[in-house]
DNA sequence: TTGTAAGCGTTATCAA
DNA sequence: TTGATAACGCTTACAA
């Protein structure tokens, strides 16, 4: 092999011209015997594919690349936290793209939404560049309004767990505000009456929404909300742990917090307080992590379906840059309730994770 | 724009033949003003430049990997383990590497070496297509022998945080064997006689090193080697648990766990069993992952310098493609002993958590 | 059933 | 300082 080129400078691949030769037959015909759509007699085909075989010939993705317009790369954008991996959140919506993905035939790169990232519009460049066939983005908040320069077309992406306000891009994500009412529902089922909650950053838009089912659901419960006893920090446990502290001083029977991470450091803050949970006071998460059936007490939380999301996600993306989609998607999953050990009151059976068993 | 190709098919993105066109210059004019490397009239330059940006004009990534054949890609290869992603270990390198290459100007793409990657020869393909231009595996087994396949020269490839045996393949790793004598020493130094190991999988180049290391601490105190205290298990905190119930059954007076989340394991066992830790039983983990300093008691482990580890692989395997290194690479990192509480005995003081802070 | 040749969008060599 | 042009390796009309 590497015999084709007349004088090219060589690089120790075989290309389809090696094959072309070794065979006696064009370019054209390897090609097309490689690409099986087509009719070419048994016997030329049975040579090219032996040639193939012994000379481990494999096309160079650059130059289909290049001829099909087409990367077979997806871009899982991600937001720059320090150690953004280690977050369940993170962990487990990679996990649902990359299943996703790879079934169907895509690559994925993971990119940073940085400084870097907005300020050198990495975000439309790798599609100018076409690096990538397309992008979905986790964890973005509501200031990645730049992301509407996209234009409408030729630029398929979409947002696995939040979404853009005003914005015409795609989005799958959970239902929030509905979760967020569930748990402040089942806090009230069990007596309790004067709940907090302790949110997430409202530049997201879980916890923004989260926020609002809260409200709601006070409301319909003839409930006045207190401010006081709502606050918001960061996503992180020591976040929560130190907020908590603070609405703690105000004696709320019973917690909400923005996500299961949160909800250990408001457990944590309350046993450093000597309050019993969920004797003294309920406390309630979201999203229902690994986790969350292993802390103590087991946590009672609203289930958000986070790998199904992104796996999700990554497929309507996928029907995006093959045309089958050419409308805005905008998927909301239903969330749930499960109940564990820390509202107190009844307890469903059985159910113990979504996680348990592999 | 788009108006520089006589017939051929548009795709809606501007080329350099486009603003060649709009400028009134060559191609490769245009070219050589956007390599920088030349000597092109400022005049000339400047219009370029103009053109450029206003037609937001930007390389083909396709075209210029198939001329200058290269691709600026990596391949991050992960084990197919069920939720990879959500385990410490692999979490950090993966932010390691990431971090490395970025600064390099690679992207980095995550292939799974499950069923498919062998049968396939995906680590072959990757290469031979052309996709990436080198491969970066965290987290692999002696079994994967098949890697040897790999040719000497073209096909830059490191593992981090592992290796193979006998085997001319680099590799970035902690000193795993050293590691283990450091606990056990340790734990002999708080007084104890008995001390038992869980290990991981002996397939994997940590556990098998760790082990090693355990019984070659033994063995310089004069301690005789018991089988019954050493079992191995998979890398999880329920197979340790499991595990541990097991060694408890011959009173161990202390355990080295074959990592830290493994530790939280054998301390859960412990607990049940109603022995104090570090009172009756003394527990030491290894890696010092974040979680280590939360646990209670808090962990005291030997800490393998993961993210540290997998950003020297990468930028090692950066140095490979672009030929600043040409043989073998073998790098084994120093490990350090954490002294928390689940040890007992003298404590440090200050050094909480590599993590802490940020 | 197969071959010819144009075209994908760059870079780089060699002249001018 | 610039321009023609070959080359990178492949796909795909269009001919034969």
């Amino acid at each position: 092999m590497n015999n084709g080129a007349k004088n090219g400078v060589r690089n120790g691949h075989t290309t389809i011209k090696d094959i072309a030769n070794i065979v006696g037959v064009s370019t054209a015909t390897v090609s097309l015997v490689l690409s099986k759509n087509s009719r070419i007699s048994d016997e030329t085909s049975r040579k090219v594919f032996e040639a193939v075989n012994n000379n481990s010939y494999r096309p160079s993705a650059a130059a289909r690349s290049l001829v099909l317009n087409k990367t077979g790369n997806i871009s899982l954008i991600v937001p720059q936290l320090s150690r953004v991996f280690l977050q369940p959140f993170f962990a487990l919506s990679i996990n649902g793209v990359y299943d996703a993905c790879i079934e169907k035939g895509y690559r994925v790169q993971i990119d940073v939404a940085g400084e870097e990232f907005v300020r050198t519009r990495k975000y439309l460049r790798l599609f100018q560049e076409r690096v990538v066939d397309g992008m979905l983005y986790i964890g973005s908040t509501f200031s990645d309004t730049y992301l509407n320069e996209l234009p409408d077309e030729g630029y398929p992406f979409i947002f696995s767990g939040s979404y853009l306000k005003e914005s015409k891009l795609s989005f799958v994500t959970g239902d929030n505000v509905s979760g967020g009412r569930m748990a402040v529902k089942h806090l009230l089922s069990v007596g309790r009456k004067k709940i907090a909650h302790i949110a997430g950053d409202f530049k997201v838009a879980s916890a923004f929404d989260r926020f609002k089912g809260y409200k709601e659901a006070l409301e319909e419960s003839g409930i006045e909300f207190n401010p006081a006893l709502a606050v918001s920090c960061d996503f992180t446990e020591e976040g929560a742990f130190i907020a908590a502290q603070k609405v703690l001083a105000h004696n709320p029977d019973a917690v909400f917090a923005g996500n299961d991470i949160m909800a250990a450091g408001v457990m944590k803050a309350l046993k450093e307080a000597g309050r019993k949970v969920p004797e003294d006071v309920s406390v309630c998460g979201m999203d229902d992590i690994p986790s969350a059936a292993l802390m103590k007490p087991a946590l009672t939380t609203v289930r958000y379906r986070i790998y199904e999301m992104a796996h999700l996600a990554a497929k309507k993306l996928v029907d995006m840059i093959e045309g089958k989609i050419t409308k805005k998607v905008g998927e909301v999953l239903p969330v749930e309730l499960v109940i564990r050990e820390s509202c107190g009151g009844k307890r469903e059976s059985g159910i113990t994770s979504q996680w348990s068993g592999s």
